[in-house]
DNA sequence: AATGCTTACATTGTAGACAAAGCGTATGAG
DNA sequence: CTCATACGCTTTGTCTACAATGTAAGCATT
């Protein structure tokens, strides 16, 4: 995936996933000395590397005051959500459009993984939670959409992965959640895309239901 | 609007009106060197200006290889179409359920405007156009998702702008772009949700259907 | 003559120094 | 004692220099 990168890249890359797994707590101070002293090279492609993470919504950077890992309000989390629900699902209608009859059946193949891997785990998280992102990534790429898939994968995904680690909603109905994904993967076999667009829409409400609940929040509307 | 902002700052705007109006051609290489000789400056704030075009896909970066300005196929033009005619019938949706009467109002009077300019100028562009951004723009402003503006506004608004530019798509319908205008309004002040999310999906997909007929293809699908 | 290699040049990536803007503290006036 | 101002320090923005990489031209070899 990556191909040996520029300096600027590989802090990027590092401070990414320090960001998304909390190590870097949201709103902390990232002074381009200390990340020189912590990551090496010079300021130069550390701050390349900070107006790349602002690039993706991850920092907030403001003139001559310096760059905060973000802080999202709940109103913003949940702005983040409406998003992600809408062009996910339009991305699962355009699956059921576009995928070939081979993804199509690599599809059912992850499934029955995912259905290993519950068994085994009776509930574990780790597991059903990359394969909860490797079905919702292999829907959209099915979308054929290259613009979708870098909003979705680019910008959208970060946002979501920072704070499902932050609120650990990870060990969630895991089986639930198996079967939802198959009454979608039926419907894209099928070829009904209006039905795959509902059903992924009815999904990841549910998980947003959840989240809401888990913040402590009534879903609101 | 802006408060005088950081050199890398002020040349990143220069920049962006400069290859949304095709002043710099798609595809050109942009030298940093020659940058730095005909906007001032060295080449730190250059490069970050550049990067900053990047975030906003205006152009494209490849490590020791330098900076081209984005020239998009027409599949590609074809996703960025397809993203933002979901996102903008989204935000009519949400537009109906969340604006204040008062703002609802004010689109009345904004359409009120477009009538008057389109008779004065019997047909002519400039206001018509620049009315129709408005136009969208307080609808999106309307659906009161801070991320939804963000992408709607930073990211895809450009690359529309720009092949409108390029391929002046201008002088379109507007009389009839009125009356859409006129009944998706009309839908928002019902608080028609629905409604107001058809009717928008419609008048954008008109426009896509017109973009392609002037570019020669016969609308897919 | 065409192809592959070598070498020189141009351009980008990185480093470190300088300039300017913020921020905190301390000091003095009210 | 409180508030305002000024000073100094810290941090960011910008510039210049150097290193590394990509590109192209020229030469040699087949």
């Amino acid at each position: 995936m990556s191909e040996v990168q520029t300096l600027a890249d590989k802090v990027f890359q590092e401070m990414t996933t320090a960001i998304v797994r909390g190590e870097i707590k949201p709103g902390t101070k990232l002074s381009e000395q200390a990340l020189v002293e912590r990551y090496g090279g010079s300021r130069a492609p550390i701050r390349e590397a900070i107006q790349k993470l602002e690039a993706r919504s991850l920092v907030v950077r403001v003139p001559n005051a310096g760059a905060r890992v973000i802080s999202l309000s709940l109103a913003e989390l949940k702005d983040i959500y409406e998003v992600r629900l809408e062009l996910e699902s339009m991305a699962c209608r355009l699956a059921a459009e576009r995928m070939t009859d081979e993804e199509i059946a690599q599809l059912y193949t992850l499934l029955l993984e995912h259905k290993k891997n519950i068994k085994a785990d009776s509930g574990l998280s780790y597991y059903q939670k990359a394969g909860d992102l490797d079905f919702h990534y292999r829907i959209i790429q099915g979308s054929k959409n290259a613009r979708l898939q870098q909003m979705l994968g680019g910008e959208l995904y970060h946002l979501v992965r920072m704070y499902r680690y932050q609120t650990s909603t990870n060990k969630a109905r895991p089986e639930q959640a198996y079967t939802e994904h198959y009454r979608i993967v039926e419907a894209i076999e099928a070829r009904d895309s209006e039905l795959a667009e509902l059903l992924m829409r009815r999904h990841i409400q549910k998980s947003i239901n959840n989240l809401e609940k888990q913040l402590g929040n009534a879903p609101s509307a």
